[in-house]
DNA sequence: TTGCCGATTACCT
DNA sequence: GGTAATCGGCAAC
């Protein structure tokens, strides 16, 4: 199975927020000697920039490490976490801007016996079901870093089944804590009721005044 | 140069 | 529900 046509370059220039949704139903392929391997995207989070206080760029902040941050629009953004997972990204918006959505849960759907080899996972689910475990199914490290999404070894296509805005799920980000801005912001998105959203935290879906606490909203 | 801690996961009780 | 694994980045000394 070969990948269709790759998302037009405009879609990483929509709103981060919207291209955060959007990527929801759409297919992440990776070629891994000779074989294609993809999965659906079902869940994802965006992360805002300067005045996001969970991102990698809070405060303007810029090193080697979140340099693909700061690139345009259709190029990964791949980084090590608690010593031993990666988390890959989709950075957004034109180059300098560093905005970005974490792919934080996939659905196989070709190559799914390489990546569960890959994972040492026996139930389909298990397989991509969270940032760690997707880049590890799908070959996806820090040589990748900066890699185009339109390339010949990666690339995203669009989605191949209909997604309504109701089948979509909202709450706060997971893993964000004790940063002053951005814990309550409600950028979490995936597909409701999908069995392949990370099993991080209780797949409630987002209730304003629910804690009796507005988020604040993300005001970029 | 040192020390702390993370956009996580797997395995334990 | 609790925590060890494991190490690079970054702030502070």
């Amino acid at each position: 199975m070969r990948p269709p046509r790759p998302l037009a370059r405009e879609f990483y220039f929509q709103e981060t927020v919207d291209v955060a949704r959007a990527l929801l139903g759409c297919i992440l392929w990776r070629r891994l000697d000779g074989e294609w391997l993809a999965v659906r995207i079902v869940e994802t989070e965006a992360y805002l920039g300067a005045n996001d206080g969970a991102s990698h760029a809070r405060r303007g902040h810029r090193s080697p490490r979140n340099e693909s941050m700061y690139l345009d629009g259709g190029h990964i953004y791949v980084y090590l976490t608690y010593g031993m997972h990666h988390c890959a990204n989709v950075v957004t918006q034109e180059e300098g801007i560093p905005e970005a959505v974490l792919l934080r849960g996939g659905e196989p759907v070709t190559g799914v016996e390489t990546m569960r080899a890959r994972r040492g996972a026996t139930r389909d689910r298990d397989i991509a079901s969270g940032p760690g475990r997707l880049t590890q199914a799908m070959a996806l490290g820090r040589e990748l870093d900066g890699a185009s999404l339109a390339g010949p070894e990666l690339r995203i296509t669009p989605r191949d089944r209909e997604v309504a805005d109701t089948d979509i799920a909202v709450s706060t980000r997971i893993g964000v804590e004790g940063a002053p801005d951005g814990v309550l912001w409600p950028l979490r998105f995936y597909l409701a009721g999908n069995p392949h959203v990370s099993p991080g935290r209780p797949a409630g879906t987002f209730v304003p005044g629910a804690k009796r606490r507005h988020a604040a909203g993300p005001t970029k």
